[in-house]
DNA sequence: TCTGGGGTCCTAGGACCC
DNA sequence: TCTGGGGTCCTAGGACCC
């Protein structure tokens, strides 16, 4: 039975508040109070705000040095630090679950919580006392949005930010949708708004009501589900089990243009080992590599060029020698001299279970590759990521770094791991 | 001077096949 | 003068998400 034929479902988004904000905060007292922004990586862009970074007019994604020099000597601003708010989030997860009987890890800040079976009465005295619990046990505030679909469990979300009870119930039938701009529902973007707004629909309430078929054929299936989902018609399921992944990408912007081949290889080659890192990290293969190199779009006077190129290799493999070598191999083919490059990056693509190795007639299975694999993989664990690193990345010995290479990444303003790393655990006195 | 990273899904169009 | 019709597979690009 789909869930569009289930009776009654019900649907709760759990969301954290200014996230990566509020747990730099909780972790660091100095903070509290003052207005505190995430720099994304190479401390570029802002990616989170808190309120009072958000009252002083700080936008969603500015450049730091696009911030008014008066603003931005009031922010305190920290370096994304994902360890940290991986690590709080899977503790929010474990409370979740301790509460309820089936919820989904939607985002590192966010999950949905299936509700369906829980008398209705009871639908806000639970999430109010799971915000609480979240609260009181990580330090981070949250609200809890309920609704028969995804879609609605997200608007009202949205809608309890602004309550102090943080804690809303939207059904279809509910007049907020009336006035709730279509730009804030989940799959509508910026593009999307546009064109809906040209055609007259500017709110929630208007999606909802709009011609089907019209829509359908109009905007495609995709926002057709969505308004449907507005009309309590449930199309997404929750989904528990985290799916297959069918990418693995890693991707940076140089601190630097690089202009040198030797430099650009070096980089590709880092990414080629981080990205095979990952790849078994999660017991999976890859029988396709991509690889793209771009030179920096915000120069406009430079000559653009921004090419990429694919692989498929002969039988899937999760060994960064095999790896490595084919993406620097695109990459080379790639070069061209003359440019400066401001970003690439390595992406595996065709991922499939290691317990699934498709035997190949021709060539018998390296029984050396997973064994050497598995010894860097766990001297690397063992020792601190970059214990053990190929020729090729530029590696060198941990503390013995000669000089940073060009395209290393800036994060002068990193938290420390303290909940990740024992030399850096918080200390009470 | 300085502008994030990592994903998914859908669609259109071309190649190829019968 | 007059140009088939489907089907599949693949890829590139667009849109969205956090």
């Amino acid at each position: 039975m789909s869930a569009q034929h289930q009776p009654n479902s019900s649907i709760a988004l759990q969301d954290g508040n200014n996230f990566y904000c509020s747990v730099e905060a909780s972790f660091d007292p100095k903070l509290r109070g003052k207005p505190v922004c995430v720099a994304s990586s190479g401390d570029g862009c802002v990616i989170a705000r808190d309120a009072l970074s958000k009252k002083l007019g700080v936008p969603m994604g500015a450049p730091i040095h696009q911030i008014p020099p008066e603003v931005r000597r009031q922010i305190t601003f920290r370096s994304a630090n994902f360890a940290l708010y991986g690590d709080i989030s899977g503790r929010i997860a474990s409370i979740l679950r301790g509460l309820f009987p089936a919820i989904e890890e939607y985002s590192i800040d966010e999950n949905f919580i299936d509700l369906t079976g829980i008398p209705v009465r009871d639908h806000e005295r639970l999430a109010a006392e799971a915000r609480a619990r979240i609260l009181k046990w990580t330090g981070i505030p949250s609200c809890v949005g309920i609704g028969p679909t995804k879609t609605l469990a997200k608007l009202s979300n949205k809608r309890a930010k602004s309550t102090v009870e943080g804690v809303v119930t939207t059904m279809p039938d509910d007049p907020a949708l009336l006035t709730y701009p279509v730009e804030d529902v989940w799959g509508v973007g910026r593009k999307l708004t546009a064109r809906l707004g040209a055609d007259g629909i500017l709110t929630a309430g208007d999606l909802a009501a709009a011609d089907v078929d019209t829509l359908r054929s109009r905007y495609g299936v995709v926002l057709a589900r969505t308004q449907r989902e507005l009309q309590g018609i449930s199309c997404a399921e929750l989904e528990e089990h985290e799916p297959q992944r069918k990418e693995i990408m890693v991707s940076r912007t140089f601190g630097k243009d690089i202009t040198s081949q030797t430099e650009l290889m070096q980089a590709i080659a880092t990414f080629a080992q981080r990205a095979c890192e990952k790849l078994r990290s999660r017991q999976l293969q890859a029988a396709g590599v991509w690889v793209f190199i771009q030179t920096n779009p915000f120069k406009h006077n430079l000559t653009q060029y921004n090419p990429s190129k694919s692989f498929r290799l002969l039988m899937p493999s999760a060994d960064t020698r095999e790896i490595l070598m084919v993406a620097q191999g695109l990459a080379k083919a790639m070069f061209r001299p003359g440019y400066g490059y401001k970003k690439a990056g390595v992406s595996l693509l065709d991922l499939s279970h290691t317990d699934v190795q498709q035997g190949d007639l021709f060539a018998g299975i390296d029984q050396r590759s997973k064994a050497i694999m598995e010894v860097m993989d766990r001297t690397n664990q063992k020792f601190g990521r970059g214990s053990m690193g190929f020729a090729s990345t530029a590696w060198r010995p941990r503390g013995k770094t000669l000089e940073k290479p060009a395209w290393s990444v800036k994060r002068d303003m990193l938290s420390p791991a303290y909940t990740t790393d024992w030399k850096q655990l918080i200390r009470v006195r």
